[in-house]
DNA sequence: TCATACTGTAACTTTTATTATTACAGAACA
DNA sequence: TGTTCTGTAATAATAAAAGTTACAGTATGA
């Protein structure tokens, strides 16, 4: 995955789901992450995708959760929202004549799907709901 | 951490636990990684100060594993490379007027926390030895 | 029905992070 | 004592991420 895409996500969940399903805007969801609307609309977009959210378009429009909280998994979440592997997945070319390079990539591929599946189950113990009731 | 800090690592202690004790220069070792000697050298470094490896430098010199590889744990080296967390951390700053956007950064970085750990303990779970011989 | 306020998306610019390059002092060797 | 390494810093080139601008399309309501 990417840096802050997770991060956004989780923060626009947690914002819709503190509203109880009041639509949000992007400006105003972009103003509590503090980053650009465009930036918001690409990840709703994604998240709409997925089925965790429904927008709203035109005057008045704005987002809302399409799931019950409780029903959004993390886990779930982090594999809509991950673009590329978590590690490593770089455009790195090993020497294909050295026995190392040339079985190498295959070889960390294997290894970090089974770690970021680790990573996954953790993640998938955890609903929208749990993290949200984590705010005071 | 970071993209490819580990993948070079692991590239590197795979490629000297191939050669059996025998020195190996950061030019050779490039060569296979298909990237710069430079940045072999500064990951070298590193896995030296964690312990992993031992150089020698001056003609002839090199980098030799400082540790059986049975006794290299994947979870240590993935300790020993990463330079940031996994996920998020960001220089973004929230809000801190929105309730949301005031906690998110504490919340998340909990929430990451133990997804990387969940990670690091399945890493943990095999040695340079288990990998190295995953190559025919 | 028309001004307004949104979404969705594309194109482009700016910023930041990563990687490569150059350079050189110091160490070991023959 | 010249050669070949490491270690490290400074800088340049490249790539990735985030921000910005722009605008078509949609819903609302005066």
């Amino acid at each position: 995955m990417n840096s802050s895409h997770f991060s956004i996500s989780l923060h626009i969940l947690t914002l819709l789901d503190k509203v109880n399903g009041q639509l949000l805007n992007s400006e105003y969801i972009a103003g509590s992450i503090n980053c650009n609307p465009v930036l918001v609309r690409k990840e709703l977009a994604n998240l709409h995708k997925h089925g965790f959210v429904q927008s709203k378009e035109g005057k008045g429009g704005g987002s809302t959760l399409a799931k019950r909280p409780a029903d959004i998994n993390l886990g779930e979440v982090y594999k809509a929202v991950k673009q590329k592997g978590l590690l490593g997945e770089s455009k790195n070319e090993p020497n294909p004549d050295c026995p190392v390079g040339k079985q190498i990539t295959q070889q960390l591929n294997k290894l970090y799907n089974d770690a970021e599946n680790a990573l996954i189950k953790d993640l998938s113990l955890k609903t929208l709901k749990d993290f949200s009731l984590g705010f005071d």
